[in-house]
DNA sequence: TTACTTTTGTGCTATAAAACATAGTTATAA
DNA sequence: TTATAACTATGTTTTATAGCACAAAAGTAA
């Protein structure tokens, strides 16, 4: 299944947007520093309750951030794609990991220390402003979120969902299949619903003819409406 | 009702843990462009949509940050007592403001320009690690507070707010009552829950003797009860 | 292959929470 | 002070969604 190991990356392309901010001794750091790490599909990159010491960067693959609720149900709580950071929020909070992150499939991912990281960002302020925007946008996101997965209904949960996915992984060569393929539990956690619920909310898509369904592969054939499900539906 | 309008305070000491952090041409400029405004009671400070222009630290009064939802339904997102800064992660994201902030009771707020801010900030590490840790902090909270929100029941709900506000707000001179009094409609906003849900559910809580109500006041009983619903029930 | 686990799909039931209706109560303003 | 509006309280009805059970299908391993 996963051919893609131990690939070559080069750090300066594939960290591009924080190579750009960087000297050229900090990028020596940086380039001293950082490790790759290979992850397979439904492998664990960070546990919730760890402690976070690592920066992460995801060169390749997918990768889902999420969190035990009450009843043992899981939410993802956002998805990482190439080139996204990620990890960094808990170091810098103070805090064990709120949350956990796993491989979707096969994955590469770039280790910097954190403690390297904040050593760069005390001498460099535009590493700094990185990560304050970063955290900003994020922050923002969260609260939309907040508002969509409690007031919206369950179609338009769904709907956000395959929004989000459609925008985040694009599609493939057709034209028209979500580049992604989540199991319905997955979905499930994404849009804050139960499995049965999210295939049953599938199944009325594909009778609405929104989309169509081969197993895990869903094609879009009506973006217009699905994204105006998200909206108010 | 409101008495302690165009009060003095010195910025030096309300803005404590920002003034720590600077050096002394700074601090001169951050008191040249400080301007504290005053609010009454349910006054905007700034509305959703609105380009944000200021960072504001809340000196005295509470403030609730807020937003619109499907069915003209209101969510409040986070509330802010003193001294707490905010309406700084929007201008940081570069976008405009995704929520409300309005003052809960008689409330005064120093506003300093943003431009002044990330001008300090490029040249003074200290104060732009402090804006990470605030944001990366929050972060968590609104994760966490997905979580809560979407899966907790009512009840579980509920009793979180009140610890939030317990925690937040602290105890009148009887040890007893909760220090903000919120109408029973911004409790439920406040819990992703209808009014007549909130006022339900807090009768409930007085049948069991966790709380006492007297109008908005509310006095918490049995603390080890209510941290008990809020954590599992 | 065969056996076995996991995932998907559907129908039915139970229930939590919203929506609605109405009345009492407390603020607020004229 | 009275009039009016806003808030609080409670009972009833409706509905969205979870929960459960079971069957079919698709992966996975021996």
């Amino acid at each position: 299944m996963a051919k893609i190991q131990r690939e070559v990356f080069d750090i300066s392309v594939s960290l591009k947007d924080i190579w750009e901010i960087l000297s050229d001794s900090e990028r020596e750091i940086f380039r001293e520093k950082a490790v790759i790490h290979y992850f397979k599909r439904n492998q664990m990159i960070y546990c919730e309750g760890e402690r976070p010491t690592d920066l992460m960067c995801l060169l390749k693959g997918k990768v889902k951030i999420s969190k035990e609720g009450v009843g043992g149900r899981n939410q993802i709580i956002r998805m990482i794609r190439p080139v996204q950071y990620f990890g960094y929020r808990a170091y810098f909070a103070g805090e064990d990991y709120l949350t956990g992150a796993s491989a979707f499939e096969s994955s590469a991912v770039c280790f910097v220390p954190m403690k390297v990281v904040v050593a760069l960002l005390h001498q460099n302020n535009a590493l700094a402003y990185f990560f304050i925007r970063h955290l900003s946008i994020d922050l923002g996101i969260a609260d939309e979120r907040t508002v969509s997965l409690t007031q919206k209904h369950i179609r338009g949960r769904l709907a956000e969902s395959l929004v989000f996915l459609l925008d985040s992984y694009g599609l493939e060569e057709d034209g028209a299949t979500i580049n992604i393929y989540l199991s319905r539990e997955d979905l499930a956690n994404l849009s804050n619903m139960t499995a049965s619920n999210a295939i049953r909310t599938l199944s009325n898509f594909v009778m609405e003819r929104i989309i169509t369904l081969d197993g895990k592969k869903i094609k879009i054939i009506d973006e217009e409406r699905l994204r105006k499900v998200s909206k108010l539906g």
